[in-house]
Parts: C-alpha cells; sequence; structure tokens
DNA sequence: TGAAATAGCAGACAAATGTCTGTTATTCTC
DNA sequence: GAGAATAACAGACATTTGTCTGCTATTTCA
C-alpha cells in the first residue's frame, strides 16, 4: 500500500474494525491486512495497536479475533428479540408470523427471553402517542401496576391498553374517547396480561 | 466430563455458545472445551459440530471464532449511533453530552455515521405521537420532502417540527394547536434543516 | 444379548493467527 | 538539512485454534 498521510489510513482501520465488531466478527490482524491491502502483516498490526495505545480498542492480547469497542462495554450487550404477528389464545405460543423477523434491542437487567414486540393495531391509544404501525417491546409478565401500559389478551386477541384499577376491579382503559374501557365480565370473556409494554418505536422511513 | 443423558449437554453448549456470540465473542472450542470441563477438545467439537448439522449454528470451516447464530446473518448488521445533548450552531459538532451514551440501531441502508440521537424536549408534536423525552433517530441531510418530520436550527437550539412548504416558502409545523409554525423572516433568524427524523423511540421503564 | 447411537477421551497434526526484529520510505518540525 | 515521527514492508517464529484418527464408556432399542 502506497504511503498515506498520517492518521488517515489509522481512521479508515479503525471503522473497518468497528464495522465488523459491530456486525458480530471482529477481524483477525491478516483479515485487515488484506482489506487495505498490507503487504505486511506488521502493517495492519501497527495500527491496531495504535488504536488500543489511543483507548479506541480494546484487546485481549493473544487471543484470536479479541478487539473490542470499549464503550461497549457500557452499551452492548444485546438480544435479539421475536416479532410476534398473531399472539394465540392462552398461551402465549412463539408463533413468528414471519420467521425471518428480529429486533435488536439493548439488554438491560432483564434476559431476553422474556421480551417480544407486536406491532400496534388499530388507534386506541393515540393520546399515549402509541400510533397504528407503532412497535411495542413487550417484557412477558403475568400482573401489572395501574398506570403501566400492557398487552393483553381479550379473547382471542391482543390489544394494548393501560391497566386501571377502578372500584376495586381492573379494567383496561384505551387513550381515544373514541373507545370503550375494557372490564372483566362474569358472563363475556375474561382477559389475561400478557406482559408490559417497555418501549415503543415508530419507523418514519 | 462425566457421561450425561443423550441432549443435556448439548444444549448446554448451545446456550453457552449462543449467550457469548450475541455478547459479542464467539467462543472457541477449546473455551468450550475448559467451560464444559471436558478432557478431550473433541467432545466440544462434536457438540460444536452436531449443533451446525442442526442447523441450530452457522460456522466458516477454519477460522477462529467463526461460529454465528444462523438469524444474526439475515437481521444483524447494527450500528452506534451517539447521543446528541447540545447541537451548537452552525455546525453540527459531535458535542456529546454523555460521551458514554450510545444507541444500538440495525443498519438498513444507511451509514451509521450519518446518524445520531436526540431527546425531545417540549409538547410541540404531541399530534404527531412525539412526547417530551422520547428520543428522535435523525438522518442528517441538509433537506428534506414536504410532509417529512425534521430536526431543524433555529437560532442556537435544535427542534423538531414537521417541514412544510405554504404559499411558496418552506414553514416548520407544529403539531400541537398551542404553538405557532415557524417561518423565516428576513430580519429575524433563519433556520436550517439538521436532518430527517427516520425513528421515534420511547422508553417505559 | 447385541448392534446402533451418543458421550467422552487421547494424542497428534496443520492451518490460522498473534507477535517479534529489523529495514526502508515519507512527512513533519526545528 | 537533520532528527523525530509516522507509514509501510519483509521475513520469521510461537501460540492459538481448527481438524483428524482412533479409542472406550454408557445408553437405547430391537
Amino acid at each position: 500500500m502506497a504511503y498515506t498521510p498520517p492518521g488517515e489510513t489509522r481512521k479508515k482501520v479503525y471503522e473497518f474494525v468497528r464495522e465488523r465488531i459491530l456486525n458480530g466478527s471482529p477481524p483477525t490482524v491478516r483479515e485487515v491486512q488484506r482489506a487495505f491491502g498490507f503487504r505486511a502483516v506488521q502493517s495492519a498490526r501497527q495500527h491496531l495497536e495504535a488504536l488500543v495505545a489511543e483507548g479506541k480498542l480494546v484487546k485481549d492480547s493473544g487471543k484470536a479475533r479479541s478487539h473490542r469497542l470499549p464503550e461497549l462495554g457500557r452499551v452492548r450487550s444485546s438480544h435479539l428479540i421475536p416479532m410476534l404477528g398473531r399472539v394465540q389464545a392462552g398461551e402465549l405460543t412463539t408463533a413468528l408470523q414471519d420467521p425471518g423477523d428480529y429486533l435488536l434491542v439493548q439488554k438491560t437487567r432483564f434476559d431476553g427471553r422474556e421480551l417480544f414486540a407486536l406491532t400496534v393495531q388499530g388507534e386506541s391509544m393515540l393520546g399515549a402517542g402509541i400510533l397504528p404501525g407503532d412497535t411495542v417491546i413487550v417484557r412477558r409478565q403475568p400482573a401489572a401496576r395501574p398506570g403501566e401500559i400492557v398487552v393483553a389478551l381479550v379473547g382471542e386477541e391482543a390489544t394494548v391498553k393501560r391497566y386501571r384499577q377502578e372500584k376495586g376491579r381492573v379494567e383496561l382503559h384505551p387513550e381515544n374517547d373514541a373507545f370503550e374501557p375494557i372490564v372483566p365480565r362474569e358472563d363475556g370473556e375474561p382477559f389475561s396480561i400478557l406482559g408490559k409494554v417497555i418501549e415503543v418505536r415508530r419507523n418514519l422511513e
């Protein structure tokens, strides 16, 4: 590779490695070498070592593909959660509408297996800033506290509502005057709580 | 390691590898060996090969740490984008409020470097389902099409509004009757478009 | 009981990968 | 222009890691 101004190649190496790390496969020294057309392994290694010295990368000495991003210690730990298309009655089966649909979320304190995502249908939660087409990320749990937004199974349908306790009984409230609250009836369909909505995402592109 | 019932260890190996992959460092065969106390490398390899045969894992033959989750091939490709605290006048400098704040987004067709995130302040976009505290993900671009939601720099302040063209001039419209549209004045402060809002996220936890 | 399947072990080899020493070319700075 | 700093190259060695062949033990099932 021809001589390049100081810092120029360094920066590109960083971006290359960063990209690879984020995509789940940190490169080997020789992969960096090939990617940049260096004729010597050492050329790649030089840049990598410098980046580690600068604190832009972290490395486990001697191990293969061990470059990491320092920020990932704080920020990474991502989970893939399934996009559920339909929610089957009773048990929440992980029946995927499109088996290829997964959502990437940052792990905080919950385990990824407890999470799933749904696409919102209908306008019953407009007042809470949840629009049709929005994606809600849900943590499975059988109960909720008043005021929380939940996904509940009413009959055979999954619905997003705000959980409330009125006059000693639980109710599911929409946030849109055009809709009626759902109250449990002795004769009619009961409802069960599938989980709590912990995040809302809307794609505008 | 003592003999275990068929399938039992296999399952644990899968979970071990899966966890490691999701956390960004796929294990080597010998790391699996050590993790399970196998006295032979082959014992670990046997399980890994079986998992690949079952389709639960994917592997690049001959390469170190090359086990992957099949889903990731379709879904991964993530980017870390910075959370901008303040937006400085004129140029959008990447001045981070909290340098440790990054957001993980799935890459589609845009480059990660063109993206940043902002926390919404104020209620001017309530009507569009954008609430105070929401995070908007923005793609940097100097112009927009009518109807798109943009982040614009008005004076020294960054603001989220809907971009419109009325009577032949561009305007920034809030979606809340309590607020007035922003129109460019010859005497007053001009505004510039920083980028287009491509995603809205709200944390409810 | 005996064959088939699965689990695990032993030891080795080969390829991939990290690391090292030394050299040359280009740019920057004083 | 000389020295320092950076970039790139050459060739080698050591370790890590993937892969292979052959073996024993336990379980399953006909």
